[in-house]
This record gives structure tokens, C-alpha cells and sequence, in this order.
DNA sequence: GTCTATACAGTGATAGAC
DNA sequence: GTCTATCACTGTATAGAC
């Protein structure tokens, strides 16, 4: 897939849609309030989008990039260390706001899009690309031997998913406490893949 | 929190709602969808609820003791069954239609909870009645030897992040081969708790 | 309690000037 | 490319008859 490089306008565009989902999430996502988080006016989008749905697209392509690097970027090269510094990433903390916020949008956008058939072919996109890096991970180690031998997607999915679903009652309602103990009991399952 | 007991009629709109949000989604919820799906006439619901936002919270706590129920309704006695039951409830299977779409409802009413006040309690209260359950069922684990020393609240925490998460990628972006895997991974978990 | 009718504030999107 | 003006429509909620 490769996408094609958005305008400077389109990535301010995509930005913009990227605050207004922080500030107001989706149901209550408009035009207008996308305006008001970019230099531009309501009217103004459409010169570069042909919906709104377009441009919630365009954000969820930027985030999906923006995911992938983040889990690419890691440093270590030994798998166990990898994979837990993976999972640290993956495991939004409460008080980095802006990412907080995005997931929390994601997650709002996933939720809905058995209902917006627009938005199903970027989310599963943004998906298997997690899923696809973490489940690098996990086949790397088994092969050096670091981890046993353990069905490598569902590994990634399993804390795919918990880190998704952390977000829920971590994030989104705020259990702050709740925080370090399920991180802790992430790292618990990371040992029982070892050797 | 002892709730009032509802009308008929209120119960009526209650299921309306759950119907309507399976059907439309939380951001296209509207209250002509939900008379559509119950016996009344848009105005008739106001007679019943105050506001959209109200007929929302009656059905999250209708939700909230239908879940609580699925999980304190089992029968097993030893802790090790109870919690492998529990994860087998928790992870909603894809053909269970209108279970999976409830689920995907709650979702990204969780999601939403940032953005509009009204929702938080009633899904603070969802998720605290559920953690408590599973939560309950680990401590009696700890207490009878089944499993080790662990962090009763954060394992809790964890498989209900996890039967969350799952609800993302595999229930609303139907990735129905994930499924399997990724409760094979919840049993694997489980494994890692015995003593 | 339930209906019909309607007020009235948005909402997505377009037309056409600059 | 970006603006102002505007439109057709939908959405929540209320008034008042029955």
C-alpha cells in the first residue's frame, strides 16, 4: 500500500481532525470543530477533502504510520527486551495527554465502524500493522530461542488486546490506579513466554 | 447503589436502545431510531426519560446487572474452573450476535465517556461491578492454594482488558481468525497463575 | 400516557466571489 | 486556494390536544 504523500494543507487538515477528536471525540466530531483546530474555514476543507468521513480517514492513515514507527524505533536487539519495550509503548501512560487522547479516538472509531463501512479498510490496516511488528517480535525470539514455542499471532494479539482494552477503563474512565498493576501482570505473561 | 425499579415502559425503551445501538452505533444513535425500535412515538419516550443521554444511562444499567449475572451465575466451585469459565464468558464468541454487537456498543460508549459526564458513572460502575467479580474469584484462588501469591485486582484487570481488547479488533473489525488464538492465549495466561 | 405538530439549533456540503 | 453566504436537512426537545 502505498500511500500517496498528503499536501502540507492535507496534513494540517489531518491534524486539525486529530485535535478535534481529543477535545470532542467522534459522535460529537463536526466540520466546524475541525475548522476551528486548523487555520482554515469550514468551507476551506472540502477544497481538500471530498467529506468529512475523508478526512477522519486521513487522520487514521496518519495514525496508523505514526503506530508503526513508534513499535519500528525500538532500539534493543534482543527480543525479550524488545518485547517488553513494546508493550511499555503499548501501554499508553495516563499522564501523556495527547496520546492518551488519540488512543482513546482510535478506539471510539473502532467501536463504531461496524456501522461506517468507510472506516473499516484504514482500522483493520492499522491493525495488522501492530500486529504484524509485534508478532515479528515474538518469531524472532522463538527462533533465537529466548521465548518457547508458542503460537506468535495470538502472543501479539493477546497483548494487542490488552493494551487496547487497558485503554478502556485505564484511560478512557480515568482508574489511574489501575495503571502500574495491569502493566505489572503484562510483564508477568511476557516471563511465561520465556524458555 | 440500590437502583429504582423501572416501568414497563421504561424498561421497554431500555431494550429499544440496546437494539438501536446494535443496529446504528453511538454516534448515530437518535432518538427516532430508538422509538423505531420500541412501540412508542419519538415524543412518547420523553414522557418516560428526560433526555437521550437518560434513556443511554438506563440501558448501561440494565447492562451493568446483565453482566454482572452472566458472571456470578456460575456454577463451578473450584476457583481454577470459575476463572476459566468466567474468561470463557468474557470472551464474547463471534457468532453470538446480538451479545457481540451489545458488546461493541458498550465499547464505544467507553470511549465516548471522556466527552460527555453523564456517561462516566454508569460505566465506572459497569467495570468496577465486573472487576470485583473476577477479582473475587482469584482470591478465593490465592486463599485455597489454586494459584500463587499474585495481585488479585490486577489479574482481574488484566483478562478484562484483554476480553476488551478482543472486542476491538476481533468483534467490531471482524477478524474471526484471531479469536481462537487469542483465548487460547487468555488460557495459556491462566496457566501461568497456577502454583 | 401517547399522539401530532412544530420550534429551533445545528450539520454537511455547495455556489460563486475574490 | 480560501473566503462569505446559504441551503436542505436532521436532531433534540417541547406544547398542547386527546
Amino acid at each position: 500500500m502505498t500511500e500517496a504523500v498528503p499536501t502540507e494543507a492535507q496534513a494540517e487538515i489531518t491534524d486539525a481532525v486529530r485535535k478535534a477528536l481529543a477535545k470532542h471525540g467522534y459522535a460529537r466530531l463536526t466540520t466546524a470543530k475541525i475548522a476551528a483546530e486548523s487555520s482554515k474555514t469550514e468551507a476551506g476543507l472540502y477544497y481538500h477533502y471530498d467529506s468529512k468521513d475523508a478526512m477522519v480517514v486521513a487522520f487514521l492513515e496518519s495514525a496508523t504510520g505514526f503506530l508503526r514507527r513508534q513499535l519500528e524505533e525500538i532500539e534493543a536487539t534482543d527480543p525479550e527486551a524488545r518485547l517488553r519495550e513494546a508493550c511499555d509503548r503499548l501501554f499508553v501512560k495516563f499522564d501523556d495527554e495527547p496520546r492518551r487522547r488519540t488512543n482513546i479516538a482510535v478506539m471510539e472509531l473502532l467501536a463504531h465502524a461496524p456501522h461506517n463501512e468507510t472506516l473499516q479498510g484504514p482500522l483493520l490496516e492499522l491493525e495488522s500493522s501492530n500486529l504484524t511488528v509485534v508478532k515479528g517480535i515474538v518469531e524472532d525470539g522463538i527462533e533465537q530461542g529466548v521465548f518457547r514455542e508458542i503460537d506468535a499471532r495470538g502472543v501479539a494479539a493477546f497483548l494487542l488486546a490488552a493494551a487496547s482494552g487497558s485503554t478502556g477503563f485505564y484511560l478512557a474512565l480515568e482508574m489511574e490506579d489501575i495503571g502500574a498493576p495491569l502493566h505489572a501482570q503484562a510483564e508477568s505473561y511476557i516471563d511465561s513466554l520465556l524458555v
